[in-house]
Parts: C-alpha cells; structure tokens; sequence
DNA sequence: ATTATGACTTCAC
DNA sequence: CGTGAAGCCATAA
C-alpha cells in the first residue's frame, strides 16, 4: 500500500464512512472539517486510493456543485445507479436538490 | 529541483 | 447554474 501522508486519508475515510445512507458530502467540506479548506485536492486523492477501501462510500462525495466527479474512476454509472439507489436524484450527472442531501461534517458533526 | 497533472474551490462575468 | 482563470498541494516522471 502506497504512502498516506499522515493520518489524513484516514481522517477522511472516517468523515466519509460516517456520511447518512442518501445523502452527500463534498471534497472541500471534507477537508475542511479536517481543518485544511484547501487541501481538497488531497481528499481526492485519498479517495483515490480509498479504491482499496469497500467500507468508504466514495460514491457520496461529490464536488461542491454535487457534479459526480468520480464518475469516471468508478467505471460506467456505477455511481450514479448507487446514489439512485440510495435515494439521491441524479440527473445528467449531477445531484439534485443538493441543497437537501448536502452532508456537511463540520455542521452535521459539530 | 522543476514541470505536469488531478476524484477541487473560489472569484468574476 | 455555466464558463474561465487562478490558487493550492501531494504524486509522478
């Protein structure tokens, strides 16, 4: 297993694996309760690498505009049908009503 | 060490 | 919300 520059991909796999059943959370809200806003980038990666982790719902971290991002490293609509299936609404590749499903740990957390 | 890249965000229009 | 530019940071080559 390659390098975790610290605790913080587990960090983020904790926040992640702690997002509701149907609803979303963002990269930067992520990275944000983890106290570093601009290292959102970052959290992608981790997500990146949570590849080798079942228990992570990478599939409920979307970007800030609820755009499914990780589309494309899922593979086909996998993503898309688990949100779906979860309950999220998603329509040409994005979440709707975001506003509803936002999950965002820095106040969900608090 | 430097350049390029990316599962991002924010600001301006 | 959509597009475009700039900022930020770890990894890869």
């Amino acid at each position: 297993m390659p390098y975790q520059s610290n605790n913080f991909f587990q960090e983020v796999y904790e926040v992640v694996k702690l997002v509701p059943r149907g609803r979303v959370t963002s990269y930067g809200a992520v990275a944000a309760y983890l106290g570093a806003k601009n290292r959102a980038r970052m959290v992608g990666w981790a997500m990146n690498n949570a590849g080798s982790y079942p228990e992570v719902p990478a599939h409920r971290v979307v970007n800030r505009s609820g755009e499914l991002t990780a589309r494309d490293h899922f593979g086909g609509n996998t993503m898309a049908e688990r949100l779906t299936e979860e309950g999220v609404t998603i329509k040409n590749n994005r979440v709707q009503h975001l506003k509803q499903v936002f999950w965002d740990p820095s106040v969900e957390l608090l």
